[in-house]
DNA sequence: TCATGTCTGAATGTTGACATTCGAACATCA
DNA sequence: TGATGTTCGAATGTCAACATTCAGACATGA
């Protein structure tokens, strides 16, 4: 079984490069984006630029608007509370779906990544780091569901929370730190032996505990 | 209060017609489509087309690979299976939003839309129709809730839904047309006024409805 | 006969130049 | 003074030409 090669084009590329730009701060909140800078920078084409950016746009990163440019999306309270109610409704049946679907193979995933996390917090990893942990965990829980489209649905939050955990984790991180383990663990546990039931109100729960987090912390 | 003019670029026009192209079948299921060949036809060049056709792909309406162009989607099973769970989910937490967040003028315009479709039925209207009334009133229901990620959620399955009913009504015409109009009503009384479990429940069972009745006539 | 290598046509991927649009600053007039 | 019209720079929207990649046809060899 040889690795799929997986020839990606330059849009791939470029949107990559800006999203970790933004993710590392580069570009924050508000910023423009624009397009020659970008492509000048990047040593691409506008044409490759312009498609990445599409590609960001979808991922509800940033904003575009007919001949005045894109920005980098400014995080309010609303956005919080849109995003998370989405997400809890897709997490739900995530793993509702992966409780029926996951293989034993991707159930050991799911551990592996606790154990991992674990492991990074008790070796004080920053935590940005534990973020990417955290995000890793959902991926995997998505991708054992087994859903295309819902994956799709994921990957069109995904950056958004991915920016509102980063904010999150700047401001209150010693009570991210506490209970990103337990809560993990007992998600994949439920996921694994869990009844329905359970799962489904834990999973819907463990996204309304972050909004909560983030929404104490976010005005000030 | 005059039209908001909205402006919008040659690519959104694009993709609107190959789209309606798509649910008039012009463009088959599995058929390919051509940049050069849509350009021509459509009298832009072929970057409004490819970047219109993105739209489409991220509408889950057409695939396409690596410099081995872009094809409409096929409907199997599973893809049906897969898009009526994840539109389950959503449904639920659109009608349960709606309830909480619409405006008087919103729930008017979900009756108007139901009273529409009886006049439509009686009148004897294509199924074609009947299934535009369809996907009109959840999108006002999505629109009703407010959620602007919620509803981006929706119109990245809405087309393929679209697709899907469109081969509902032309394999069992007579049971769509019997059931659609009861139970649209029964939604927009319950969101105007029912309790959230009940909502919740009747939403995700409506859905669950035309999955097992396209299920069973899809084979054939 | 089958497997492998090469070639070719046709499609997409990429690019830089040109056209269009917008907002801000300035000028004009009641 | 305030509102309206105009100019202008800068950015995005659009285009057509060039480069790259692929699937299939054909030839070659064991």
């Amino acid at each position: 079984m040889t690795s799929p090669v997986l020839r990606r084009g330059l849009a791939d590329e470029a949107a990559d490069r800006i999203r970790d730009a933004i993710f590392e701060g580069h570009f924050p909140p508000g910023a423009t984006l624009r397009e020659v800078e970008l492509a000048a920078s990047l040593g691409v084409s506008r044409g490759s630029v312009r498609e990445g950016l599409t590609r960001l746009e979808h991922e509800g990163l940033i904003r575009t608007i007919w001949h005045r440019g894109t920005r980098v999306v400014d995080v309010t309270a609303a956005d919080v509370g849109e995003v998370y109610t989405l997400r809890a409704a897709l997490d739900r049946l995530a793993a509702t779906t992966a409780h029926h679907a996951a293989t034993s193979q991707q159930l050991a995933g799911l551990d592996a990544l606790v154990t991992e996390m674990a492991a990074a917090v008790a070796a004080g990893v920053t935590g940005a780091q534990l973020v990417a942990l955290d995000m890793a965990f959902h991926e995997a829980v998505y991708a054992a569901a087994g859903n295309t489209r819902l994956h799709e649905a994921w990957r069109a939050l995904r950056s958004q929370v991915h920016l509102f955990q980063l904010r999150r984790v700047t401001v209150g991180a010693a009570h991210y730190r506490d209970r990103v383990i337990t809560e993990h663990r007992e998600l994949a546990e439920l996921i694994r032996e869990g009844d329905q039931e359970t799962l489904a109100a834990v999973a819907e729960e463990h996204v309304h505990a972050a909004r909560r987090a983030l929404l104490a912390d976010l005005p000030a």
